[in-house]
DNA sequence: TACTTTCTACGAAGATTTTCGTAAATAAAC
DNA sequence: GTTTATTTACGAAAATCTTCGTAGAAAGTA
């Protein structure tokens, strides 16, 4: 159904956005031995759901060509901040700021990504002084 | 079931432990209400999503009075980090730091909030010199 | 040409999650 | 004491998501 808003993508469904954006317009073949190498996952499965997904408008196909092309419908960062904002807010009841300090915490970030992130934090208060 | 793992909370049952563990040990009867004043569900709805989180090891309950006192099993903290993490995975391909520019560049933040992250990411890097 | 492989379409089974109706027990109200 | 309201238990329907079997068309191979 071509349904006016974009749905929420499944859990399989982000697998195979992530490859689509990763590697850019695939064919099933390619999307799923990507996805077997994660878990096994039979041919018609990883068919099925780019079908749907192209259905749903996460994906759109190229069928020009026996084998189709499917490319990604939705952009990897719109599809970011949109899952994010239900995660922070179903899972961080909204606050933005122990997301952060969870995140830091607990999962390994560089020295450079450390200054990266301090540089955005300098810039916005800048931008919006106390 | 008492298994050994304790599974991934859904949806819905995130959203009782929410309020599980902002107002403690809840009656069916609270909980339903709380969830009402968001969406529409029936009381039975709840009751049995809360016996499912109870045999399911995410919440305990006490049925020592005949109106049965729920309490969350798990603690806030410890579910969040398991589900940072699986969303960090997922969402954002396990890139920490592209997560946490993503969250402070769309999601207000109040300068002492920013200040606080600052300081965290200083006693990074002290603590982890370049 | 005949055989094999690869691909799409389709439908439906399986699994999980969410919803609720009904019944029975207990408590409260009259 | 009888009626009404509240609560739990149970089961199953409904909705969503995942998986795959089968069939037929198209392409490749001997």
């Amino acid at each position: 159904m071509t349904d006016r808003k974009i749905s929420k993508p499944t859990e399989s469904e982000l697998e195979i956005l992530q490859i689509l954006w990763a590697h850019g317009p695939s064919t099933v073949r390619f999307v799923n031995d990507q996805l077997n190498e994660k878990r096994e996952v039979g041919y018609t499965t990883t068919l099925k759901l780019m079908q749907i997904m192209a259905d749903k408008g996460l994906a759109i196909r190229n069928t020009e060509s026996r084998t189709h092309i499917y490319s990604a419908a939705v952009s990897e960062s719109d599809t970011q901040e949109k899952l994010l904002k239900q995660f922070l807010n179903a899972t961080f009841r909204g606050s933005a700021m122990k997301l952060v300090m969870q995140t830091l915490g607990n999962h390994a970030t560089s020295p450079e990504e450390l200054d990266e992130i301090k540089a955005l934090i300098e810039k916005m208060e800048k931008d919006q002084p106390k």
